[in-house]
DNA sequence: TGCATTCACCTAAAGCGTTTAGGCAAACAG
DNA sequence: CTGTTTGCCTAAACGCTTTAGGTGAATGCA
């Protein structure tokens, strides 16, 4: 029996690649295991289940995503620092379609809180001290934000733009300029 | 044998009241069956497949979505039509979450292009009547909106805010006033 | 080196969802 | 009341998941 030396690390990284390849969706213990010429059994001395898998994954896909998105962002501040960090989340989901879909998955909330998404909401905390935002308009904006990258990702990723004027590039920069724009104009009150 | 009266319309229907009890994902043919008290291979005389199914709860989502939003903002203008047609979202996230996952399921671009998401595109751009946004903007802007009560709809739904303060309902109405700041006073030059 | 233990991968089997093919009986049309 | 349509059925094949238990390869210790 020739080991092929399995672990949970390489299957979570494979089931990545799988992923950007098939969809996440698609990626299932059974392809996995047709991947490593390996019984579909094999897989489970390694993951728990089919669902611990696809949250490894997911994992797996948060921490890259951080680790790019802090590279991006360190000796940046304001609008620059947005953009840089912004585009990491764009280049993210079209160079790594299914890690960018497993990313978005629902996790339970103490495997979320105990995930990467915490470094997430602080570097974009982080990023808001580059505008003049106390709280509690702070973390409104560190929600605003979290909502327009996974909405347009998201949107992006299922074809939502691709095949209209003006191209999803152009209005992804411009996204960006209104961003700043609100950001720097925050509105304090509510304006009736 | 009992006839229990099965159509494609019923299918779909308490397929969408069974997604917003169990969850969109979770939403399967079997489950369906036993709903109706029917053997599984009945539906398929309703229902090409399984993938049918969803995408017919899906599109039925969007519809009924569309019809709220239409409701909503027929006789109102400027941020009360802004603010009226983003509750409608909202609030069908809130009272129908399984429905409002089924609206975000991703769709093969035909389906997409026939179904009644070219209708909230257009009530989007309605909206956007209120205010001065000229061509490319408006679309840019439509762009923003949907991807923000999209990706919102989203993260709380995965209980992304749901145990921090401020809570969501208030996140929700500040970033409303920001939305309306933001179309009020759209930047025309990207501000370097 | 030889033996014991560990561990990686296997086979077998059960459970469940999907899907197709073909059959029977209820509803309906004339 | 007879013939047709059609709604729901049984049967069966297939794929994915998961568990239980076995076998042989790697490893460690005397």
């Amino acid at each position: 029996m020739a080991r092929v030396g399995l672990s949970t690390e390489r299957l979570v990284r494979a089931g990545a690649e799988l992923a950007d390849e098939i969809g996440f969706e698609l990626v299932t213990a059974s392809e996995l295991a047709r991947r490593f010429d390996v019984k579909v059994a094999s897989l489970y001395s390694h993951v728990k289940n089919s669902q611990d898998l696809k949250t490894r994954i997911s994992l797996f896909a948060l921490e890259e995503l951080a680790d790019r998105a802090a590279d991006a962002i360190a000796g940046r501040a304001g609008k620059d620092a947005l953009v840089a960090f912004a585009n990491v989340y764009r280049d993210y989901g079209r160079d790594h379609p299914g890690r960018a879909a497993a990313a978005r998955m629902r996790l339970d909330p103490e495997t979320a809180a105990a995930s990467a998404g915490v470094r997430h909401a602080q570097m974009t905390r982080a990023i808001l001290r580059g505008y003049d935002l106390t709280e509690p308009d702070a973390t409104h904006a560190v929600r605003l934000l979290g909502s327009v990258f996974h909405g347009y990702a998201s949107l992006e990723s299922a074809g939502g733009f691709s095949h209209s004027a003006p191209d999803s590039e152009e209005t992804w920069t411009r996204i960006l300029d209104a961003l700043d724009a609100l950001l720097r104009n925050w509105p304090t009150e509510p304006t009736p």
